[in-house]
This record gives structure tokens, C-alpha cells and sequence, in this order.
DNA sequence: CAGTGCCCCTGAGAGC
DNA sequence: TGCTCTCAGGGGCACT
């Protein structure tokens, strides 16, 4: 399930495998992906160039030649994967991009969660998600007086919180289970509860997590690949998720495993007790 | 407006 | 063996 680092670590490969690639043919073969009409998706795009490759929280910003920008998100398992034109296609690949340099940009997504929007460059930040997208996780642009006015406006649990894309960008399940764990935050803590203290280590945490999963590439769980087929190494740095059952890495207690809005949550129930709001 | 819960999808794994 | 059920989950959207 690719979080910040994991789409970053896409981009960077997109980078190499299809910056400065010019668009001779599309094919869609399941259209949903698309969410613009697919032929006025296609002609818009033929004869164009990709020029650079961005990305916001969790989108992949495409430029092409002639203003144009496709927002792409991976949510579950989307990825990107090159080869010669002419090569295999595999049930699961749903857009393929022809180059002129015969090679295919292969878009593949087996749970045909992703989507792809076409809008003119500089509108992007109208489509979806990206309308209310928070700061990106750093040490610039997610400010600790911004986190604690936020964190005080809402009685909700500090878990969905952080997976809310709004109120900082980049974080999923697994990333928040790990920087909960690393600032001993419990997972159903309501966020107003959280004091000042809390919510300063909880910033450093999510800052600095993100950056070490990056510079590793990401984390390869289920069917994460980056654009180059590779599996990423941070899956051998989580703490948390993925560990219930398991002693805390730091207490021994057992970790444990339950449902917090719909998300599976690991936590040490000795590192991460639930506190009131005067604790 | 903030918070909640459902839905989109398929494959893996459990249970019978 | 093979069927059915459950679970995995990001984010859009309807609803409270």
C-alpha cells in the first residue's frame, strides 16, 4: 500500500523510465481508471511529452508539453513498470503508454483502485483530494504551532486523524501505526487530548519516519514494487505494524492488534496507554 | 463542519 | 479438492 515514501520512491524511478518520453499511443483497457472521458484522455495526450514528474502526499504529478498535468494515484496497489513496446500484458495491467522510443510505461493495479486525471497544469490542486491536502511531513512545511491547533480542534481518535490526508499529508496505516508506537501515542487517543509535549515528539516522529523510509526506498508489503521491480527495504525497520502478537520491541509486552475506523492497528498496550486529558 | 461508515476491487488464506 | 467467507485498505462520498 503505498504511503509517502513508497510514491516517492516511484517518482524517482518514473524519473528515469519516462521523463522526456514522447506519447505516440495509449491504450486503456479498464476505463475506470481513467476519470476523464478515455478518448479525449488519450487524444489530449498523444503527441505529448512528459517533462517532469512531481508528487503531492501520496499523488504522482505527471507534466506533459502543452500545460498539461496528470494526477495519478496508486491507492492500494497501483504501479508503474516499463518494457519494450510489444511486450506481455497481464490481465492486471489496465493503461498502457506508448513511446516513441519503443519502449511502454505499463500502468498495473490488480484491486483497479488507482485513478488518473488529465487537467490543465495548474488546476491540479482541484481534483480530489488534493483540494483539501495538508502539509507534506516536513520539518519546513509542517509547522508544530499549525499540528497543535489542529490537534486541539478535534475530538476524533489521533489514528484517523493522522490518516486524514488534510490535516497532514502522506500517512497511512502503516506509517502511522509506527510513529504512534515511536511516540508512545495510543492509537485511540482522542486529539485534543494530546498535550503539547505529546504533540511535539508525535511531529518529530512522523518528520523523521518518513524520511528514513524514503532514503530506504519505502516499505514492501503484500505487492509494493517501485518502478524498477524492486522491493524497498524499510519493512525490516517497522516496529509495530505487522508485529502483533509480538513483543514490543522496546517493553516485551505483546503487542496487540484491533480495529480502530476500519483499520487493522497494532500498539504496545504498555508503551501506549490511553490517557485522559489530564495526564 | 466534523466525524462516521460504506463502498470500490481482487487475491490470499481460513474454515468446512 | 473446492467452495464460501473474511480480510486487507486509501480515499470519495453520503449521511448524521
Amino acid at each position: 500500500m503505498p504511503e509517502l515514501p513508497e510514491v516517492e520512491t516511484v517518482r524517482r524511478g518514473l524519473m528515469r523510465i519516462a521523463a522526456g518520453r514522447q506519447i505516440n499511443g495509449i491504450d486503456v483497457l479498464y476505463g475506470k481508471t481513467i476519470t476523464n472521458d478515455v478518448e479525449e484522455f488519450r487524444q489530449a495526450l498523444i503527441g505529448q511529452t512528459i517533462t517532469d514528474i512531481d508528487r503531492r502526499g501520496k499523488y504522482l504529478l505527471f507534466r506533459f508539453t502543452n500545460q498539461l498535468t496528470m494526477v495519478s494515484h496508486l491507492r492500494m496497489e497501483g504501479s508503474y513498470f516499463n518494457q519494450p513496446t510489444g511486450g506481455e500484458v497481464d490481465k492486471h495491467t489496465h493503461v498502457i503508454f506508448h513511446f516513441t522510443d519503443q519502449t511502454d510505461l505499463c500502468y498495473r493495479d490488480t484491486r483497479k483502485f488507482g485513478r488518473m486525471t488529465l487537467v490543465k497544469t495548474g488546476t491540479e490542486n482541484e481534483v480530489g483530494g488534493l483540494k483539501t491536502i495538508g502539509p507534506e511531513p516536513t520539518e519546513q512545511d509542517f509547522k508544530l504551532d499549525y499540528f497543535i491547533d489542529i490537534l486541539k480542534h478535534s475530538r476524533g481518535k489521533i489514528k484517523p486523524f493522522l490518516l486524514n490526508q488534510s490535516h497532514v499529508a502522506g500517512l497511512g496505516n502503516i506509517y502511522c501505526d509506527e510513529v504512534l508506537w515511536m511516540a508512545k501515542i495510543n492509537p485511540e487517543q482522542p486529539a485534543n487530548f494530546l498535550s503539547d509535549t505529546q504533540a511535539s515528539i508525535l511531529r518529530k516522529s512522523i518528520i523523521s519516519e518518513i524520511k528514513r523510509a524514503t532514503k530506504l526506498h519505502g516499505t514492501t508489503v503484500h505487492t509494493f514494487k517501485n518502478a524498477f521491480g524492486n522491493a524497498g527495504e524499510f519493512q525490516n525497520e517497522l516496529q509495530a505494524y505487522g508485529h502483533a502478537g509480538e513483543p514490543c520491541p522496546r517493553c516485551g509486552t505483546t503487542m496487540i492488534k484491533i480495529k480502530v475506523a476500519q483499520r487493522g492497528t497494532t500498539y504496545c498496550p504498555q508503551c501506549q496507554p490511553l490517557r485522559g486529558q489530564d495526564d
